[in-house]
DNA sequence: CTGAAAGCGCTTACAG
DNA sequence: CTGAAAGCGCTTACAG
């Protein structure tokens, strides 16, 4: 079986004589070299690479044993280029925290390790008009296979509808359903927050501040309302003056606490929608003497590691930001998300509770 | 000039009669459409594609101005595989700090912006004896067109060979050149450090303490080094055991402090390596009643958003972090490292003391 | 279960 | 300054 060819130029690997040495090649082999060593044919390569169950056994062993003896790895420019789509999968968002970022990246990365798919970057500012339109480039000039939409343009309708649109595969990483449930992946801030509200009406307090994020977050409604809603439900009424609207930063929550320090009667507890506005409650809190949890009981959302640096060690909800960031790039590296899944309910993640140092009974 | 095999498959877009609709084509039209539409052979296109000079000026504008029309860019996949390489940049790093981390990508991609280019992302555990061949397999795989390396894999000098070896483009950010100067960013800590150490004895510090990072870490030969070094020159020798080996962790920090503020003479001022440590020496002063800066003043390094939310705002060395990302990713992308570039001193960015609220003159 | 032909969208020699 | 041919390393129809 000798190639139709000779004069056409040759990769270096596929000299007319196999060499012993040749199987010494670095990641060079090519799908060509594959076959004619095997005595196949290169679609045949091709269906072993592929999964496809039409190879005989035989010839599928043969064709993988060499394939491992050679470290071949099909070139995914190459593959990407017939299949009309790379092997890449985008993480976008407009901007979380560090942290939180971080860990995501590691999850998706974890379920990504050794699949032969990478992660590719991008940051975006959803204030901007067009930043939409950045994100379609992006999508079909690296022709994505699927891309990770984290909050908070994970909200964002018409993001969605432009993926819909390009028919990428997508996954919305959200505190709530809005999308068909192969496009869902929810995080259950809600009843997460009603379980900081159990705890601290069970702790005794009924003077309780609330500190949210921006009211038009989808976040700052699950988690401000899940928190009311729990304490509604052991019959504590927030008065609207006990709730501060904040923005997700530190300078909010010291904003925040000042505001609601300020009321009398002064709240023995406070909430606050993350953990960073938390921070904030404990300079303002310190700032007028008061003592942590002495004179002021702190819960935060989110248990980055700062909550554990904090003094004394913060109370909040730890989101399994890892997991979610893993099960997210399996969705996206599954089957067609068509048949059984696409029924299903959503998938869900459940943020937990986590008592630390910043929670006691109150004074008195 | 019809196209030579009209039996042959074509795209959508190259109909025989390229009605005025195909204008409205989004990302889909090809090097041929444009080729055809403008008359000019594919080879031409290339070259305007390229920026080669040998394209006359008048030819240049006539298939920029139909790329620009039907909103063209070429498939970076088909361009990869003839040209052998992608258009991705990896960026491979170990464990630094969240914010450290994505500042970084920040910069990185600020440069990257409308180049074509994309940061494809590759955290690794570097104690494990193989993570070099993993990077192996991440560049040789994906055919990066660069890499850039991070403290604490940028120091090893294994697998700057492996990337040499491999052949392909990289940058190593460090606080010390280790490296041909095409291949280094460097961050200047020695020098930042000691302007810490001038800071604090010009407050009047005479009994100080040394917070480090691991010993085998080149960061800190070159933090603790300036720092020593620093108040050598102007006369304080530090003893050896107010000097605290930590792990630039919070923990570590907190370890640190423990030990130092137990000494005697307590030391009136504290100098740590990174930010997390430095937070720990407050969690250690808060919990022995010290009060910070009134009993001890506390330095840290980095200018994490985590210094400015301690309560104190804590007083440490700001690292442009983002504009080194950016700087790397445009060495990267700048013309072939030979030539002039090469004999030049390597790059240098300076960190800077900001002072804030954690220092002040020791009491009495 | 297997293969020969044509193609994905570009670039590299090579020739003018 | 310009172009026709061949190729990069794979896959898709299509045929057996």
């Amino acid at each position: 079986m000798t190639e139709s060819a000779p004069r056409t130029r040759r990769s270096r690997t596929a000299s007319l004589l196999p060499a012993p040495e040749d199987t010494g090649l670095t990641g060079k082999a090519t799908i060509n070299d594959i076959a004619r060593l095997t005595g196949v044919s290169k679609k045949t390569v091709s269906r072993v690479i592929n999964n496809s169950p039409l190879v005989h056994p035989e010839t599928r062993e043969k064709v993988l044993a060499l394939m491992k003896q050679l470290g071949y790895t099909p070139d995914p420019q190459a593959r990407g280029l017939a299949f009309r789509r790379s092997f890449l999968i985008g993480l976008v968002y407009d901007n979380p925290t560090a942290q939180y970022i971080v860990n995501m990246q590691y999850g998706a990365l974890d379920a990504l390790r050794d699949s032969g798919y990478e992660l590719v970057v991008h940051p975006c500012d959803s204030s901007k008009e067009d930043y939409i339109d950045g994100v379609r480039r992006f999508v079909q000039q690296q022709k994505l296979h699927g891309v990770i939409l984290i909050p908070r343009v994970s909200e964002d309708e018409q993001l969605a509808a432009a993926l819909r649109e390009i028919g990428v595969r997508y996954v919305r990483i959200a505190s709530v359903p809005m999308d068909a449930a192969a496009h869902m992946l929810v995080t259950q801030d809600r009843q997460a927050s009603t379980e900081a509200a159990n705890y601290i009406e069970s702790l005794g307090h009924r003077t309780i501040g609330l500190i949210t994020g921006p009211r038009r977050y989808r976040s700052t409604i699950e988690r401000g309302g899940g928190f009311l809603g729990g304490l509604d439900a052991r019959g504590i009424k927030l008065p609207p003056d006990y709730i501060f609207e904040g923005g997700y930063t530190f300078d909010s929550g010291v904003a925040g606490a000042e505001y609601l320090l300020a009321k009398s009667p002064r709240p023995t507890a406070i909430f606050a929608c993350n953990d960073e506005m938390a921070a904030g409650v404990y300079k303002a809190a310190m700032r007028r003497g008061l003592s942590i949890p002495g004179d002021l009981s702190v819960v935060g959302f989110d248990d980055s590691p700062l909550a554990a640096q904090l003094w004394p060690a913060l109370t909040t909800i730890h989101s399994p930001t890892r997991d979610v960031g893993r099960q997210a790039a399996q969705m996206l590296l599954g089957e067609e998300p068509s048949s059984e899944a696409a029924a299903v309910a959503p998938r869900a993640v459940n943020p937990q509770l986590v008592v630390r140092d910043s929670t006691q009974r109150p004074k008195g």
